[in-house]
DNA sequence: AGCTCTTCCTGAAAGC
DNA sequence: TGCTTTCAGGAAGAGC
């Protein structure tokens, strides 16, 4: 399930292998997998791969041609993934988006997604501006100490539902947001406006390590991701309690690792995490 | 405002 | 073996 380490290397090998190439067709399967800008389609034919960029979990391409510039953006969802041709290999069912290149060191990018969740759109620049206004909120990797403590002690909630709330944080998923809370000692239920200051910018520091290690390992392959070359992410080694109910405590401290079914399969230690080891 | 529930969707895994 | 059921999950929307 692509989150935001994994989008980061998908963006990554889509610039290292297609920035400056040209489009020479681009290809809808699926319409209703287009949220919007279907008519605009025709328009990419022609243009120039400038610049691939990363919003929250969403890959966005920019293309230009003469002065215009425009974009396709890939919502990756839970199963969604962009493959170059030679590594979409299965289900081709499920490819909904081609853009052949020419110039580049890959000949095509496919948008696959069985599940179709997450969708396909097509902007010009305004409409691009309004999307990730709407839709996505401080990057965890740039955004500033600061800001962060602000944004972590004004919420009047959970703490693990805010990190994965997109308006506020973008990129974190289910899989990141166990692996940080458990590496910070903070329950997935505490309430974020009672951590301390120091509790905040610890968790700061904690969720940028555990993303750019992520990143530097290629993402996490769960179930189903690949990067757009077809291989495997390995920070799943690195995971300490995702899908590890059940199993010790890595700590030691003689616990199990549980899992609230209730909270989007929140997966903690009871004794590493503990509510009283808050303060 | 924030939480919970529902819907979307299909492959893989578990159950029988 | 082969069929059926369950599960996984992000995001949006409804209702509280």
């Amino acid at each position: 399930m692509p989150e935001l380490p994994e989008a980061e290397v998908v963006a990554c090998q889509l610039r290292v292998a297609l920035v400056g190439a040209e489009v020479t067709d681009c290809w809808v399967g699926r319409k209703d997998i287009v949220r919007e800008g279907l008519s605009s389609l025709p328009w990419y034919a022609g243009s120039v791969l400038q610049q691939v960029d990363r919003y929250g979990k969403s890959v966005a391409l920019r293309f230009v041609k003469q002065r215009d510039v425009r974009y396709a953006v890939a919502e990756l969802g839970m199963t969604g993934l962009l493959l170059f041709r030679s590594a979409q290999t299965k289900h081709p069912q499920h490819v909904h988006v081609r853009m052949a290149f020419t110039g580049g060191r890959e000949p095509e990018v496919r948008y696959w997604n069985p599940r179709r969740f997450g969708r396909f759109s097509f902007f010009d620049q305004s409409e691009l501006d309004q999307y990730c206004a709407r839709r996505f909120g401080c990057d965890p990797l740039t955004v500033l100490c600061d800001d962060f403590l602000r944004l972590i002690t004004s919420h009047r909630g959970r703490l693990k539902p805010l990190l994965m709330h997109q308006q506020s944080l973008a990129g974190i998923g289910n899989i990141y947001a166990n692996e940080i809370l458990f590496r910070a000692g903070l329950h997935p239920n505490v309430m974020a406006s009672r951590l301390s200051s120091t509790r905040v910018e610890q968790l700061y520091h904690v969720t940028q390590e555990v993303l750019r290690s992520a990143i530097a390992c290629g993402g996490s392959s769960v179930k189903d991701f690949f990067a757009p070359d077809g291989t495997e992410g390995q920070f799943k080694q690195h995971h300490l309690v995702y899908g590890k109910e059940d199993q010790p405590c890595p700590n030691r401290c003689g616990r199990m690792i549980r899992r609230l079914q209730s909270e989007r399969s929140a997966f903690f230690c009871p004794q590493c995490q503990n509510p009283r080891r808050w303060r």
